[in-house]
DNA sequence: ACAATGCGAGACACGTTTGTCCCATCTGGG
DNA sequence: CCCAGATGGGACAAACGTGTCTCGCATTGT
């Protein structure tokens, strides 16, 4: 692969990264060929992009946790606990449908924390001492359950989207359902 | 396999369960090697109980529905929506830790509905009718809606059981957030 | 127009998983 | 005690997924 991609190879790429999403959604174990065949390209063109499985989801991955830094920075500046929380899973929502994906069957177990998992650990936890000082924070909820809450919940969120449903109605209903969990 | 069990057989199909629920809970796409070494037993004994991987499976879902089903008709004697859903989840999330698990990378596609099945879905949608005739139903849920969250939830919480977590610690967690995040 | 680049299709080697079979060994119930 | 039934381990073929390669054709950008 040269450094830079004619226009069709940018696209083709584009194709990739939306099918392999879509795909991996539904189906976490899918093989290259599923999202080749998703894509509307051969199995081949796919390895000439990514030249593995795992380096494919890995740019998923990478991919992802750039737009959840981004929500991330965006909600932390809302103070409102309840507000906060839904403009920061309304954005990952969106995100999760339109080029990533959470596909975490099996994470990473060594795992190297990349900056971005970082940023959102912190939002994570400002959120959730923000709403505690207000004592809005539903019983029982801490840092971690409401990390896998929100997990969950986008997971199966992504999951409509990619069966065919409209990210316009799932991401606020997502998002609602999200802070009605966690905040009250 | 006869019809009827020796005591040692019967105690190796159980062990069985349960490995293979802990197992495909954590990853969907274990093998049957992963699944007969976490239970203890060899891969050929395996095979004798369950002659495929998707007739395991299928044994595996079937057994969660009886459980669901049964824990549909013990709530649905409740009438007060949130204690209902609680109530509900709670004893899904027990049986889920137990011998079962969802595992719904792949559904069924040509699923028959078996009885469970619709069982539950009339007891879904029973919960959804008593709470929106006391308006006590969060914005924008129905009974779709109602299942997806309630699915997403249980699943989450199944996984972390199956990673080591106390089930007396996770179960009423979930059917807490579940019914927070359903019911007001 | 033309050269470079990207693409599809198919063949291929390789490792993993599935499902089958066999045999020696152990265990439970009459 | 004794034998049918259950198990473990290992050998095996077939199926599947991964990753590589090549060749001929189409597209891009100049």
């Amino acid at each position: 692969m040269p450094t830079v991609l004619r226009s069709d190879a940018q696209r083709t790429h584009e194709r990739i990264l939306h099918a392999a999403t879509a795909e991996l959604t539904v189906d976490p174990s899918a093989g290259m060929d599923a999202i080749a065949q998703r894509a509307g390209i051969g199995r081949a063109t796919l390895y000439r992009h990514f030249a593995t499985r795992d380096e494919l989801i890995a740019a998923l991955r990478e991919l992802f946790l750039d737009r959840m830094e981004a929500a991330a920075d965006a909600s932390i500046a809302e103070t409102e606990p309840r507000t906060a929380v839904m403009v920061f899973i309304e954005a990952i929502m969106r995100a999760a449908a339109e080029t990533c994906t959470l596909t975490e069957a099996t994470p990473p177990e060594d795992a190297p924390d990349s900056r971005s998992q970082i940023a959102i650990d912190r939002a994570i936890t400002t959120f959730i001492d923000r709403a505690r000082e207000n004592d809005c924070l539903q019983d029982g909820v801490d840092a971690a359950w409401a990390f896998t809450v929100g997990k969950a919940l986008v997971n199966a969120g992504a999951r409509e989207i990619a069966l065919g449903a409209d990210v316009d109605v799932i991401a606020p209903r997502v998002a609602a359902t999200a802070a009605n969990a966690l905040v009250r």
